[in-house]
DNA sequence: TTTATAATATACCAATCGGTATATTTTTGT
DNA sequence: ACAAAAATATACCGATTGGTATATTATAAA
């Protein structure tokens, strides 16, 4: 059974997500957390013990629907190379859905939780070095598959793949400019194809 | 003849500038202000109109200070294509650096100021766009001294080097590891000598 | 339908926010 | 050294901050 306050608590999340993700732990108010919720304190502090408990829920609610999205974009193909080439073609749809959400969690929160809050960060930290982890595993997979290049640094391949992703998150949404995404999947993409394909 | 309060406003803006930067406009309190400078109230508002004048103020040097960096690094050649090398062999000294500035104000007063201050998202685009136009310059001029491949698109190249180097920066700082950017850099020089290079 | 309990609203708290008026001190030109 | 002006300090403002104690209302089991 689904009592209110859980009703309530999801409630409060998915109105309050877009709110941290694009003003920020310190910028955004309980009084903002209340406006947009239409609810009052006693029912907010009723369903969290503070203002941080607040961000780390939207923080895991922004993340988890962003990882299931790219999850679900995957399940496209069963190939372990085709899945690489997915990724790239997830981020050319990433602008406008991360706008809808207040930014990309990944990035927003990492700048500005970064050596402010150590709980948001090393909850960032822990999602990037496992979206990180799940593209190493992909070109591994691929390898035994013998789809990808054997010479191919697996590690090495992810890391630079997600900071080039993560730079085109930031240059698009700084610049107003869907191209910045748009050319990096594409050169994602060449990558793939120049130096992993066999 | 230099007064008293033009020391005393360049003085406020050096020990500000990477309190702004690591924390960022909103989370930046005027007694944060005083703290670290020292002054009380009065000494600040008789120099500087505002809190976000002196955010302004803040941006604009510790840009202009990393700006006069790279560009003293880029005058150990006169040649173009040296001058690209030189850009990637600075980002490897960069985490240090931007570490003792509060982090990288391009990445950071970017992430939090859009969509919250427009005079500061303002300063962060102009700032991208010249560092930008500065890259592909370079990469036309190479071309013209023959030093580098024709058919390459210096604007697209200028547009993908920075997305990449801002990804390592975010990456650095996020997981307090240097290496995502000293392999950016690598791979900004392998890109030169595989794909600029004539 | 009643009753116990869970959930939400109201009213308040001290602390801090950005900012200002005025008093005091320091600097500057003579 | 002195007076005028510039610069800084002090003391305050109303508004807002995150948070809480308590009153009220809604829910759910009997």
């Amino acid at each position: 059974m689904i009592t209110k306050a859980e009703q309530t608590t999801q409630f409060i999340i998915e109105k309050v997500a877009p709110l941290f993700n694009k003003k920020g732990y310190a910028a955004t108010s309980m009084s903002d957390i209340t406006r947009v919720t239409g609810l009052t304190k006693g029912a907010i502090y009723g369903n969290f013990e503070n203002k941080e408990a607040i961000a780390i829920a939207a923080f895991d609610k922004s993340v988890n629907d962003l990882l299931k999205r790219i999850g679900k974009h995957q399940e496209q193909s069963p190939s372990p190379l085709q899945k690489l080439y997915l990724i790239a073609d997830f981020y050319k749809t990433y602008y406008d859905y991360s706008k809808h959400t207040g930014g990309c969690p990944i990035l927003n929160i990492g700048v500005n939780s970064v050596q402010q809050n150590s709980k948001l960060v090393e909850r960032v930290q822990y999602i990037i070095q496992k979206t990180q982890n799940n593209i190493a595993k992909l070109v591994l997979w691929g390898i035994e598959a013998g789809e990808i290049n054997p010479e191919v640094d697996a590690i090495q391949f992810a890391k630079q793949t997600y900071t080039h992703i993560q730079g085109a998150v930031f240059m698009s949404h700084t610049m107003n400019d869907h191209s910045y995404l748009l050319e990096a999947a594409n050169n994602l993409e060449q990558t793939i194809t120049k130096e992993l394909k066999v």
